[in-house]
RNA sequence: GGUCCGGUAGCUCAGUUGAAUAGAGCAACUGCCUUCUAAGCAGUAGGUCAUUGGUUUGAAUCCAAUCCGGAUCACCA
């Protein structure tokens, strides 16, 4: 069990007995011992002093006296300051820590259970190449995941590519207008890139028709609605929905050529998909829905026969659920999905990686399952996230701020290389093995820097701090992992050797913090926070680099404390390493 | 206008079930490589926690009002 509920129970069961009094744990608020006080875990006494009326030195001193007496495997001392009772632990029992999980390379992972999640994450359209905002959405979406099944769910990554809609039919006409039969093959262009670029064209195009359109009179919105491009578009999407054989073909074609390009970048950032659904096969689903809604009076029907719910009592508005000409819209599908998702996957909790700009969205989503008396409704959790923006403000892809995913990762991946030079540690490394430790820094930078920061509040991505490989980003876990290593090749922990009994200051702080791993991977799971992950191993980081710093391992004054410091640094690195790879980034054993 | 989210050091962020003198990183400045990787370590400086009032033994954290920024309220997705 970890030290710290330990402790709490102890403390409970003292507390009660000392002062004879009906506490219950949550009554008891125990932290870490602040650095600049004697001790390593503290009871704030206040919440017991104010609510049975007692003097705070008493209680600190009976509670202090009788817990070191009755469990003195566990407390060694304690000192009493102005309402704070501050206990020091034992060394043996951090030392029994450290010995029986070592050697454990899965320390973190919880038992498998049956509880059934399904995250969804990255969902991109399909005409246009991936940029930084899906990747913030990707790097959480996977990392949740995996958190998830290192504390024991039994998880389903998916994934709603929307691969059909007017914004597909732009790409399609501005190609079949532009490319004189260009193909991502003739032009040695990435598949996605390839039909962006014609979406920019489709942009393009129309824009200069409205002008015309303007020029000779017409009001905004008409000229935006009657350029030709435009009225071909809808026809071609018109054609798409009867299942016209050559639109389908040419839509096949190009959306093919966007999966090859976006699997190229998943595989390079190390995304993965238990189940990929196609917008094109669900978008029909939900309408069963409204039958059902119209039946039990959750939906009306209007004059003009549009469908529609009424949210006005939970503080919402009406709520459009199918257009009168009986399509669906966006949230018919997503009901639709919802429950196919439910009878596939029998899920329990389901997460939907999304923007925060939708958070409406999947309010109103949730809300209507509930009054539909979905048994899944409430295992609807909506991991909203906030905007990548720029340090010159938003991403606009009508001007050109967007930052390509591929692009950035190219980028960073030069930076790697050059600051890898430029320390000259890896003269003797194959050019392979130079390009898969380039790779794995520029990829530890990037989801480092966006994975540390909350999900929930929106982020500045700075081009040049992102690529900065000091202080709190991944490159500076990845090098004192590879420092461990360069320990650890030299000489590994012998378990039939024994160890110094004794802990120093920089010994007792990790060691400590290194036991807390399982309930920060718990915390970082309850908070859908993979952030929580990231400022934990950074300081795990920072405490095993000043330890380092100033205390030998391999040149111990003793053997004794040599094995200790070599187990000490091999918990530390299987620490680095399992947080490091729930956040999705590798580990270099040097760089 | 309604609803929701945010405002903490020059910059980027922790800390918000109330608790000790509000913490990191970057940038600035000062030291430390004949000793396990200096992509490191140690230190200095930097704060009216948006403002005002309230609750409390105790408030960045809770409440109210105000100011500023953002999202959303489509027969778009």
């Amino acid at each position: 069990m970890l030290l710290q509920n330990t402790i709490k129970l102890i403390l409970e069961e003292v507390v009660k007995n000392t002062l004879n009094l009906p506490i219950t744990k949550d009554e008891l608020v125990i932290q870490r011992t602040k650095a600049e006080f004697e001790g390593d875990y503290t009871l704030v006494l206040f919440g017991l002093v104010k609510k049975y009326k007692l003097k705070p030195d008493e209680i600190g001193e009976q509670i202090g006296t009788t817990a070191c007496q009755q469990h003195a495997s566990i407390f060694k001392s304690f000192n009493l300051l102005k309402g704070f009772l501050n206990f020091s632990l034992q060394d043996q029992c951090l030392l029994d820590f450290l010995e029986n999980t070592y050697p454990n390379a899965d320390f973190g992972k919880a038992f498998p259970h049956t509880k059934r999640v399904m995250v969804e994450y990255s969902s991109p359209n399909t005409n246009k190449p991936l940029h930084l905002g899906h990747l913030r959405n990707i790097f959480l979406g996977w990392s949740i995941a995996e958190l998830l099944k290192e504390r024991g769910y039994d998880v389903t990554k998916s994934c709603v590519v929307n691969d059909r809609g007017i914004h597909i039919c732009k790409s399609m006409i501005a190609w079949q207008l532009f490319a004189n039969g260009a193909t991502p093959a003739s032009t040695g262009q990435k598949g996605d890139h390839f039909v962006g670029d014609y979406y920019v064209k489709f942009n393009d195009a129309h824009k200069a028709q409205v002008e015309e359109g303007l020029a000779a009179g017409l009001s905004k919105e008409q000229a935006e609605r009657e350029a030709p491009i435009m009225k071909a578009t809808q026809q071609l999407l018109q054609d798409w929905e009867a299942g016209k054989k050559e639109v389908l073909e040419l839509w096949n074609r190009m959306n093919q050529w966007v999966y090859t390009g976006f699997e190229e970048t998943y595989t390079k950032i190390g995304a993965d998909f238990d189940k990929t659904y196609y917008e094109s096969q669900t978008y029909l689903l939900g309408k069963q829905f409204v039958e059902q809604g119209l039946a039990n009076g959750t939906f009306y029907k209007k004059d003009d026969g549009s469908i529609w719910i009424d949210l006005t009592e939970e503080g919402l508005d009406e709520k459009l659920v199918l257009r009168k000409d009986g399509t669906s819209v966006y949230i018919t599908q997503d009901l639709g999905l919802a429950e196919q998702k439910f009878q596939e996957y029998k899920y329990e909790q389901s997460i939907y990686v999304i923007a925060d700009e939708q958070n409406y969205h999947m309010k109103v989503l949730q809300l209507i399952l509930q009054k539909l008396n979905k048994p899944y409704a409430t295992g609807i959790y909506h991991l909203s996230y906030g905007m990548v923006e720029l340090p010159s403000g938003k991403m606009k892809s009508r001007e050109g701020t967007v930052v390509d995913a591929d692009d950035l990762i190219a980028e960073m991946i030069q930076v790697a290389s050059a600051k890898t030079e430029e320390l000259g540690k890896v003269k003797d490394f194959s050019s392979e093995e130079l390009d898969k430790l380039y790779q794995t820094l520029a990829l530890g930078a990037l989801k480092f820097y966006l994975l540390r920061v909350d999900p929930k509040k929106k982020m500045i991505f700075n081009p040049q701090e992102s690529i900065d490989f000091q202080g709190f980003t991944g490159p500076f876990i990845q090098y004192t992992y590879a420092r461990i290593q360069s320990i650890l090749r030299k000489e590994t922990p012998a378990a039939s050797l024994p160890m110094q009994k004794h802990l120093e200051k920089e010994e007792r702080d990790l060691l400590i913090s290194l036991e807390q791993f399982p309930a920060v991977l718990d915390q970082a799971v309850t908070e859908h926070n993979p952030s929580v992950v990231a400022l934990y191993v950074f300081t795990i980081a920072k405490l095993f680099n000043t330890f380092y710093t100033q205390h030998s391992i391999m040149n111990a004054g003793t053997a004794e404390i040599r094995q200790l410091r070599l187990r000490l640094a091999m918990l530390t690195a299987t620490v680095i390493k399992k947080s490091m790879s729930l956040l999705g980034i590798e580990v270099p054993g040097r760089m």
